[in-house]
DNA sequence: GCCGTTTTCGGCCCGACTGTTTTCAGTCG
């Protein structure tokens, strides 16, 4: 059973336990645990069966025996009991907008609502306004809600940060250009540089507050918006991602700053180390309880520092422990974009890329890194853009001719070496030793089994050959999940012999996760930080590589490629 | 239901917005 089926499951239950009237303390228990559950990088069944489901944080006894159920039987007691008193279509009830478990709980009993079409046709049939304290304003939201709900993109609601950047980006500009404009910054997620973005969060300074908020509207990003005011604007942009713009005064930039860019779990765990020194934290300031006094921080700097910690960077601020490392200054010195001097995963038009190997050596070149990998895809990677063992020894006579006469920058000859269903490689051992660098993937036959999986990445790890393994689990953000593999007994390989794993920085993979990565780690491998770029302008995705990165708290010395080629090659297994 | 630089019991962030009702509950982020 999959970390994903094991959350899904403590999610549901926790929405039948709110429907149920529980405390919100339980249900909130069960979906914070349903969260570490699915971030975890180890499989939480293996856990599991070994009695150490607890070690997830917010997994308790109870829920750890819950969880044993449900790997056993394929059900939670409390789950099946709780169904035959809620139908399990009024969980879906809860998902529209503006719908919680207390509205739908009396929808259910006093009208007799189970499902979304019972839900549309009680509005419709002006039903619900019968009910004490709701309206004929509840109905029209209802009706626009189950409308939301049929749109593509709802239900995850998530889109890729490769989306969501540019566009926030944009907005700040336009905010910024407004004279009424302060200082406008972009917060949440797209400043953690999260894998995806529920929204896009946007904060200001203002003189007149309301100006900027309609001036937000005048984009022509911007599709629909709710009524701008002093305190900012909802809006949503042309492609349906949600803007909010929230502004304050001047002198609360870094409360606000530090409050909209979250994580949610990041301000939670930090409000309530605060509530337990006597202070009380929001956007608006840091209020000492006792006398009343409040601390007004222009910079995020000063927020950490009033509350007793080093400055954590955004990337850092989910709940993973950053706020205790943070007080006692152990915080990780992060990678960053200026470390990397090279990158080691790319493809020209002798494979599927779009440019030639001059046009992305130059393109390397002209990035400021000391070497680069050119490596096109296998003999056997079908689509018509294979590369035969003849034309690939070719191809490092090319490197090689590319090289001459050149200081400063290398080429590498590369190749991205598929693995086969048995682990082997589809080039001759003399050919592999010919080339500067290796890296091996999967792309093909995803649905193996996890034990057949990781055999045949072990492989792949022992051959002598196999300098690195590209985007080990496969997975496309919101359109392909991780395939099977066991990600601890990979990485344990990986220390052990010296082959190096990749952060594929494509924005769609960014596989390693920032969980495996961390893992990766922390069990001694080495990281490579690379792009898969398949033209020159996919060459700017080392961002999201190091995005990835720094989110699994990774330092320069984790980073193999942050090396000049001379020590890079000495780290090599070979 | 979880958890411990006060705690194994008694806490568990904080505020905006909405819709409804005249002081607040529910929902959301």
């Amino acid at each position: 059973m999959t970390n994903a089926e094991i959350a899904a499951a403590l999610d549901e239950l926790g929405v039948l336990y709110e429907l149920d009237g529980a405390v919100k303390y339980r249900v909130l228990a069960y979906s914070t645990a349903a969260k570490a559950i699915r971030e975890s990088p180890v499989s939480v069944a293996d856990l599991a069966a070994a009695g150490r489901a607890t070690e997830v944080p917010g997994v308790g006894k109870t829920l750890a025996e819950k969880i044993d159920a449900l790997i056993e039987t394929g059900e939670i007691p409390a789950a099946v009991k709780l169904k035959a008193k809620y139908p399990p279509s009024l969980i879906e009830v809860t998902r529209v907008q503006g719908l919680g478990a207390k509205t739908a709980r009396r929808l259910f009993e006093e009208l007799g609502v189970a499902t979304l079409d019972d839900l549309r046709k009680a509005a419709e049939e002006q039903r619900i306004r019968d009910l004490k304290g709701l309206g004929e304003k509840v109905e029209e939201n209802v009706l626009a809600g189950l409308e939301r709900l049929g749109e593509p993109g709802e239900g995850t609601g998530r889109v890729l940060l490769s989306m969501a950047r540019p566009i926030a980006e944009e907005l700040a500009r336009t905010l910024r250009e407004h004279p009424a404009a302060d200082r406008v910054e972009v917060a949440g997620s797209v400043r953690r540089w999260a894998d995806t973005c529920k929204d896009i969060d946007l904060i200001a300074t203002a003189e007149e507050p309301r100006a900027l908020a309609e001036h937000l509207l005048a984009s022509p990003l911007i599709a629909a918006a709710g009524k701008p005011g002093p305190n900012g604007v909802r809006a949503q942009t042309q492609n349906g991602v949600s803007v909010d713009l929230r502004i304050v005064a001047p002198e609360a930039f870094g409360n606000l700053l530090q409050h909209f860019t979250g994580s949610a779990a990041h301000n939670v765990q930090l409000r309530e180390e605060a509530v337990a020194r006597g202070l009380s934290v929001s956007e608006h300031g840091i209020t000492e309880v006792e006398s009343g006094e409040v601390t007004l921080c222009p910079t995020e700097e000063a927020v950490y520092e009033r509350l007793g910690y080093a400055y954590i960077e955004p990337e850092l601020r989910e709940g993973r422990g950053e706020l205790k490392a943070a007080r006692e200054g152990k915080l990780p010195d992060l990678v960053s974009l200026d470390d990397v001097r090279g990158d080691l995963h790319s493809h020209t038009t002798l494979s599927d890329g779009r440019n030639t190997l001059e046009e992305m050596a130059e393109a390397g070149r002209d990035r400021g890194y000391a070497y680069m990998a050119i490596t096109d895809h296998s003999a056997s990677h079908g689509f018509g853009d294979h590369v035969t063992a003849e034309r690939l020894c070719e191809r490092v006579a090319e490197v090689e001719v590319w090289n001459e006469g050149k200081r400063g920058f290398r080429l590498l000859a590369g190749s991205e070496v598929n693995i086969g269903l048995d682990g082997a490689l589809d080039y001759p051992d003399d050919l592999l030793d010919a080339l500067d660098w290796v890296v091996a993937s999967i792309h093909t036959s995803f649905a193996i089994s996890e034990k057949e999986m990781t055999a045949r990445v072990l492989t792949a790890i022992e051959n002598p050959y196999v300098d690195c393994i590209g985007h080990l689990t496969g997975r496309l953000l919101g359109r392909r999940e991780p395939y099977g593999i066991d990600v601890e007994a990979v990485v344990e390989a990986a220390a052990r012999t010296g082959t190096m794993l990749e952060i594929n920085g494509n924005p769609n993979r960014r596989d390693l996760s920032e969980h495996h990565a961390r893992l990766a780690v922390e069990a001694g491998a080495t990281i490579v930080l690379n792009t898969d770029a398949h033209g020159v302008e996919t060459l700017n995705n080392m961002a999201y590589a190091v995005a990835t990165a720094r989110r699994a708290w990774l330092t320069a010395k984790d980073v193999a490629n942050t090396k000049s080629w001379r020590e890079f090659k000495q780290a090599l297994k070979r």
